[in-house]
DNA sequence: TTAAATTAGACAAATATTGACAAGTCAAAA
DNA sequence: TTTTGACTTGTCAATATTTGTCTAATTTAA
């Protein structure tokens, strides 16, 4: 589930519409529109907004939204799993290198 | 192991100077260096006159490109782990919808 | 010290992203 | 069938970011 997709879902449960989420955003529903369709990105402080006019955690919908971004840049990828691999060693290495501070 | 320390270690075994790799890429020094150093991020194409340079294989060079660019953006979450799951968790549903072409 | 190698800073040019508007589609109500 | 409301699409100017290079340091090695 990309994070359009997840946030639609989210906004019809609510029975909300486009244009009563996207004015509490204070964008254009055409916007909010494309977020959801997946044709334009959102911002981190539209995401944030996005959470208070869910009702929905913020930090959980950040993590949706960082995922798909990821999830964007591998999927044309062969060798995602490789990557993947690399970047949780390197993830690993980074929190070793915090805790000895 | 970052990106640009990757290539730096690959340069200096082979005993290569900024200049010279920087001149085949058809790049500035200044650039190279700075790529080196991680203060500016390599362009796809520069990776790829880079592996050829170096003489090593392109394809690995880029997915450490990749997953450096992927720390890059984790590198300040809390939540790394957690969004690494969600990443991979999506990425097994594409590969699976794939095979279903 | 000198000379070569590397790095830093500043800049214009090129690219990309942004948000809005207007016009479009579509389905359901009137 | 017209109208209405919800959503979508295409386009655009404004803004922001990225790019590569130049020049001027700084570091390094002889």
């Amino acid at each position: 589930m990309t994070f359009g997709e997840h946030i639609r879902k989210l906004r019809e449960q609510k029975q909300l519409l486009l244009r009563e989420v996207a004015s509490q955003m204070h964008i254009d529903t055409a916007l909010l529109s494309k977020i959801e369709r997946g044709t334009r990105i959102a911002r981190k402080e539209q995401v944030e907004a996005l959470a208070i006019a869910l009702k929905e955690n913020k930090n959980e919908l950040l993590n949706v939204w960082m995922a798909d971004k990821i999830v964007n840049m591998l999927k044309d990828e062969s060798n995602s799993t490789e990557i993947l691999k690399k970047v949780e060693e390197e993830i690993k290495n980074l929190t070793n290198k915090k805790q000895q501070l």
